[in-house]
DNA sequence: TATTGTTATACTCTATAACTATA
DNA sequence: TATAGTTATAGAGTATAACAATA
């Protein structure tokens, strides 16, 4: 019933926990926190995770086609592929009948490391969300979608 | 059943939205997108409508004390008391029996302004999460509490 | 010695404009 | 003319170190 002093420091910004983009911040602010060290035992960053994966599943997409996907501009995406592809994971293959874009295509060496991430990046999440039920997380999950789709 | 073309180049990153962090993050993005204009319009950003509306509720709290609670750096946190000072909206007055600290109190003013803010962005979450249920908001602000708690 | 506020600075992220080569 | 990739650059946001005043 009784707060401890440490509880009142702790709680000074409870007049903003009233709003849903705050506490997501907050929450996003610990699993990103967390996700850049898994990631970065790695060698990757949550975005060049997050290329890799979707070049992965839908390979021999183009630049410009990954950046809408992610939300990025066009230009920002080029030193990201060159990281990627000095790596080796991905490699830019040629465009038969268009000789402007770039097919990006996983290596195996490519496919393997983003296998490895994405099963990381799974036992992060089941770590950090250990504190909600199986079902919460879920519902957690569908109303953030249901968010983005309905915003 | 069948997907359009329009559908399958918006959901190239679905692979991604497994990851609750993902989903997390770009619904984060829609809101803080709109949140920006809407306190733009009042001249604000979010971390200075935050801080204003800490100082508000914890009047006296010091420099020290505000960077802890909304998790910024001290040395960050001098420009944004320095902007909301030049508009009146807060004061750093001076500490009785400590000459190192500043105790922060807002302005009538400034209390005035958080509580417009206050409104504004209240109406703007009730506008982006028009989409979700009453009940399904509240488990969500629920849930994402309980993260921050447990994680 | 330690803490508060401050300054300076560097580093990352992101956004924009302009260029090139191709279409 | 328009598009894909690229380059350069500027602006935020954030993190770190060091300093002066004070405890």
């Amino acid at each position: 019933m009784t707060q401890t002093h440490t509880d009142r420091i702790d709680d000074l910004d409870q007049d903003l926990s009233v709003f849903l983009g705050y506490e997501m911040k907050r929450a996003l602010s610990l699993i990103q926190a967390d996700l850049a060290r898994v990631l970065g035992e790695l060698g990757l960053r949550a975005v060049s995770f997050s290329a890799l994966t979707v070049i992965v599943q839908t390979p021999g997409l183009t630049q410009s086609a990954l950046a809408d996907a992610l939300q990025i501009e066009r230009s920002n995406l080029v030193t990201l592929i060159d990281e990627l592809s000095e790596r080796n994971l991905i490699v830019r293959a040629p465009v038969a009948g268009d000789r402007r874009r770039h097919a990006l295509m996983p290596t195996a060496e490519g496919q393997r490391l983003a296998r490895v991430a994405g099963a990381a990046v799974a036992a992060h999440e089941d770590r950090l969300f250990a504190g909600l039920t199986e079902e919460e997380r879920r519902e957690l999950q569908r109303l953030l979608a249901k968010f983005r789709r309905t915003a």
